[in-house]
DNA sequence: TCTGGGGTCCTAGGACCC
DNA sequence: TCTGGGGTCCTAGGACCC
């Protein structure tokens, strides 16, 4: 049996959790650069606001109604996305963390849990509640992509108070037939058009359509999706993920960049926090994949292109990788556009502690190692942006930062930040 | 005027080998 | 007019997820 534990609106209930006077009224949480709306409230999904609506177009009728909007605030979500994830282990051996806000508990290996299931995840409900606040719905399954859907109905059905365990074989039949095929995990909003023209409907008509009609008309992904919705294990139990294969440091800017310098600082920004990503993984990268691009929309001129560089030895140095970077962006400059949005990603990722040498080379920068430690161990203990190249600029003349129009305090990641729980006027102290 | 960011996996087609 | 058979590896593009 699975389980997949759900964050509620996720980032709408970090933000109330420091802000009591938010309970029961509409909050939004917006993209960066205050882009989309990407977490709401009940209150704001009751309002019709779609995912990813684009806040320009919302403004007038959140004003309207009284929402409360906050810019995203990824170190107070970060921070009590671990705190969950620590709940949840202290009574769960095995939690596959899926996303920021979703982990697969797998409820076999203990034995308590496998007695009754659905008992035991009210237990685990209630602990993440009272130990983080956050309130989590829990769907239990045979599968992940079951457990996935009975995800959904405890979350829409209020009479099962967040805790719904899909019954098995036939008797899934009633409650897959509720569920459109777009909504099934697994198929998006490209596939679903398609099977919809096929017949297939609901997640029960795909869980009972041909396999091999599946797999030809599809590919291998539906045909798992299909076998998983009957009960038969395709995407297994995996507590430790391996190491990223990739790592992507992109920002759309606040203002359209049109200066090559404010581009380098930029570029310099993204490559130096990359790299930072890189070394905490105890990786190295083999490749560096630079973009630009002005925006998709409007009737501003266009213009978008990227470019690529091999290490001759993968590296995980900050200065390599900016360097290469800015060399990158040398190639494929062009004055005159306003750019909207750039980034770096590293790609061909190794291990850093066994990197293949190079043959005709010898690359040995024995410095290199005792340099980025201590960069990484100012920036930890100083806070972010101590220590930093001079390509990246100074840092209250950037010109290129995104916009943050309304963010919340880092109240449990920075001293300057931490509430303060005054005692009322000429109380006594004990 | 204003439209996010970060990932994984699969497939088809091309280039190459003997 | 006629031109083999059996492989691997790489990449770009597309699909999906949150």
């Amino acid at each position: 049996m699975f389980a997949l534990c759900d964050c509620n609106n996720f980032y709408a209930s970090c933000e109330r959790l420091f802000r009591p006077d938010l309970e029961r009224r509409p909050v939004a949480v917006l993209s960066n650069n205050d882009g989309c709306v990407i977490a709401r409230s009940s209150e704001v999904k009751a309002l019709g606001v779609p995912m990813g609506a684009p806040y320009f177009r919302e403004e007038g009728r959140f004003r309207h109604f009284g929402v409360e909007v906050f810019s995203s605030n990824y170190p107070l979500y970060e921070d009590l996305s671990r705190r969950v994830t620590d709940s949840l282990r202290s009574l769960v051996p095995d939690v596959e963390v899926y996303s920021i806000d979703e982990a697969f508990l797998y409820m076999d290996t203990l034995p308590e849990a496998a007695a009754d299931p659905s008992e035991f995840c009210r237990r685990v409900r209630e602990r993440v509640l009272h130990w983080t606040g956050i309130p989590v719905s829990i769907g239990l399954g045979e599968t992940k992509t079951l457990a996935k859907a009975a995800n959904r109905i405890a979350k829409k059905d209020p009479s099962r108070e967040g805790i719904f365990t899909m019954p098995h074989g036939e008797e899934a039949d009633r409650y897959l037939e509720g569920i459109d095929i777009g909504d099934v995990w697994g198929v998006g909003f490209r596939n679903a058009p398609k099977l919809r023209r096929l017949g297939v409907r609901t997640a029960r008509a795909l869980k009972h359509a041909d396999g091999e009609w599946i797999r030809r008309r599809f590919t291998i992904c539906e045909a798992r999706t299909s076998r998983e919705l009957n009960g038969l294990v395709c995407f297994p139990f995996t507590e430790a993920p391996g190491p990223r294969k990739t790592i992507r440091v992109s920002r759309s800017f606040g203002d359209p960049v049109t200066e090559l310098l404010s581009l380098r600082e930029a570029i310099s920004y993204f490559a130096f926090s990359a790299a930072e990503t890189l070394r905490g993984e105890g990786s190295a990268a083999g490749k560096i994949h630079l973009f630009l691009m002005t925006s998709p929309f409007g009737s501003a001129p266009r213009y978008a292109n990227a470019a690529t560089a091999r290490f001759d030895v993968p590296t995980s140095c900050t200065t390599d990788i900016v360097g290469q970077a800015l060399k990158c962006l040398e190639r494929i400059f062009v004055e005159g556009y306003p750019y909207k949005k750039a980034g770096v990603a590293l790609t061909d990722l190794a291990d850093g502690a066994h990197l293949q040498g190079h043959l005709f080379r010898e690359i040995k920068k024995p410095w290199e190692g005792s340099l980025m430690k201590a960069v990484d161990h100012l920036n930890m203990e100083f806070g972010r942006g101590t220590v930093y190249t001079a390509s990246m600029g100074i840092r209250d003349r950037r010109s290129w930062v995104m916009r943050r129009g309304h963010v919340s305090p880092r109240y449990t990641t920075c001293w300057e930040d931490l509430p303060s729980v005054l005692p009322p006027e000429g109380a006594q102290l004990p």
